[in-house]
Formats: C-alpha cells, structure tokens, sequence
DNA sequence: ATGACTACTTCATTTACGTCA
DNA sequence: CCTGACGTAAATGAAGTAGTC
C-alpha cells in the first residue's frame, strides 16, 4: 500500500547528464525540494518556522488514498460541538487539552484522575459511545485527506487559525487535523530519508567501481613502467594537472593550452598564470564535489 | 540584564487500530 | 475465519522558543 517514491511526489532528478550517459538507469534524482512558494513565507505565530528539509511535494499522496476502505463512508464526522469544544479551548496542541484543563505543563505530565477522564472524554468523547478509554482509530475520508493533501502542499505546518479553519471546513477536531500533519511531515521526512540512502549508495557505488578502475589502470600503468623497452620510448612521465579555472584536466606541456569555457586557446601571460593548472587530486573534498565527480566525471561545469 | 516559569510548538518514537492478501 | 504485514491515526515524551514576571 505504501506508494513508491514517485507516488509521494518524490521524484528526484540530480540533472546530471553526463551521470545519465553512464548509467542512464541509475540517477533520476532530484534532491532539491520543489517549489512550495509558501513555505519560506508561512508565518508561524509562536515558533521560527522550523521547515524540514524537504517540503511537501505533492498532490500523489491523494493517488495513495485509493484504497477500497475508504469507499466515501466518513467515519471521523463529529460533531461539530466537538470542534467548537476545543475552539473554546483555544489551543490545540499535542497537549493542548490537558493544558487548556491544568493550565500547567507540570500537571500535564503528571497525570492523575482526572487527567484521563478528560483524556477520554476530549480525545475519543464523540468517537467513544461505549465510553471506555481505549481510543479508535478512525479513517479518514477520502475527502478529508484530499483537503488535508492540498493544504499540506501549500505549507507543512499549521497556525492555530489555519488549523482551526481546516478542523471546521473538514469537521474534524483541530487536534486531528494536527496529528495527520504530524504524520504527514514523518511521511515526507521517511521517503525522503529513503531516497536519499539510496542516492548515497549509488554513490558509493559509482566510487567503489572508479577505485577499482583506478586501481587497474594503475597496475597497468605499473607493468608497462616496468617494461624495458616501451619505458624507453615513454615520454617523460606527466601527472595528471587540473585548472584551477575550469576544473579540467590540463593538456600535456606540449599542447597549447585551452581554454575550455570559450573553447579557444587560452591567452598567455596574465590568463595563463591564472589558469595555471594545478595538481589534480583525485579525492574531492567536498560532499558536492564528490556529487559532481560521480555524477558528471572531471568538469561537471561543462 | 537575567533566570524561573508557563504556554505553546515541533519532532521522534511508540502504540493501537483498520485493511488487505 | 485466521493471521501477519502494512499503513496510519493517535499518544507520549523530550526539547525548543517566546512571553511574562
């Protein structure tokens, strides 16, 4: 039942197409989350907006909601006294009734008596005819999750007033509406975790087979250096040199240099020195180079 | 200015329930 | 019908922020 990544709006796509000549199976890969243009804005009324690493991304979840179950029967209507109940509250938090109740955080994780009847009776009152305390997990409609989706796509978290207002259109309790965001954001959270793992392993990967392939080359490289004959006739040894500029690997002495970002020879003197091409080193030092390294090879700028 | 306290949020984890194969 | 796997609503606890005194 749970969708792929792609059903979740996590497609991701590293635009790496020299990686994609390699391995054109492999990356499709998109880490950057998409757009959601009110996220960055959404003005939490108590806390900094603390916006998780991957926006919400789509409006797929709603293709995950297909299931027989569902079938339209709204399970979770209640009514609307109950909302309005928590409304008069005026908060809705996680703990929200057993503050609006106690008014102290240490109270509330104290429980005592009355703490679960009111547990029982604002969580599960309207839910719970038989009146015991074991709390029912209920459906939500088809409906309701299509709401909560949408809103969810334009910002993943909720001010009270915006919680509120969904809670009423939705006729859930605000508390709900909270909890599926909660949820919601642990989804996004999880699939994302997920492709990136994957990501990384390709990664890894890819690198494993460049060490490999380094490493024959080497060896090559070792038994022809051991050849009499052939080392004779051998060119003095050269290193591989990188520019500094352009980040490609720099000609032989012999050749003129080039200037790759304009395709023409580079110029001498002051461009020279500035492009002078440096050692290359093969270990990138950073997490994006060794992206770039794996994904487009020397000169991912080109 | 500073610290204690309160009220609120978020996230991570766990629990419990509904559905399906 | 039973059962295990899975998805998910809900509960819980820890930690953080902001306002007030």
């Amino acid at each position: 039942m749970m969708a792929d990544h792609q059903d979740l709006g996590l497609s991701l796509s590293l635009n790496f197409p020299a990686a994609a000549d390699r391995n054109p199976a492999s990356l499709q890969l998109n880490l950057t989350p998409p757009l959601v243009p009110s996220c960055p804005s959404f003005n939490h009324p108590v806390r900094t907006p603390n916006w998780p690493d991957s926006c919400p991304t789509s409006s797929d979840a709603l293709k995950v909601e297909t299931r027989s179950f569902l079938k339209g029967i709204d399970v979770n209507r209640v009514p609307t006294n109950a909302v309005e109940a928590e409304e008069e509250a005026g908060v809705s938090s996680p703990n929200s009734t057993i503050s609006s109740i106690s008014g102290k955080r240490s109270e509330r994780d104290l429980p005592n008596e009355n703490d679960v009847v009111e547990r029982s009776s604002s969580r599960g009152g309207s839910d719970d005819e038989d009146g015991d305390n074991s709390r029912k997990k209920l459906r939500l409609s088809k409906d309701q999750s299509a709401v909560l989706e949408e809103s969810f796509k334009e910002h993943n978290t909720l001010n009270p007033k915006q919680k509120l207002a969904l809670a009423k259109r939705l006729g859930l309790r605000p508390r709900q509406v909270e909890v599926w965001f909660q949820n919601r954001r642990a989804r996004t959270k999880l699939k994302q975790t997920e492709v990136d793992c994957e990501f990384l392993k390709r990664c890894c990967e890819n690198l494993t087979e460049e060490n490999r392939r380094l490493q024959k080359e080497l060896q090559e490289l070792r038994a022809l250096k051991l050849s009499p004959q052939f080392y004779m006739q051998m060119t003095p040894p050269t290193t591989l040199t990188m520019c500094p500029s352009c980040e490609r690997v720099a000609p032989p002495p012999s050749e003129k240099p080039i200037d790759h970002q304009h395709n023409r020879p580079h110029l001498t003197t002051a461009n020279q020195i500035h492009h002078r091409a440096l050692p290359f080193h093969p270990w990138p030092t950073t997490a994006n180079q060794i992206v770039q390294r794996q994904m487009g090879g020397l000169h991912p700028r080109s």
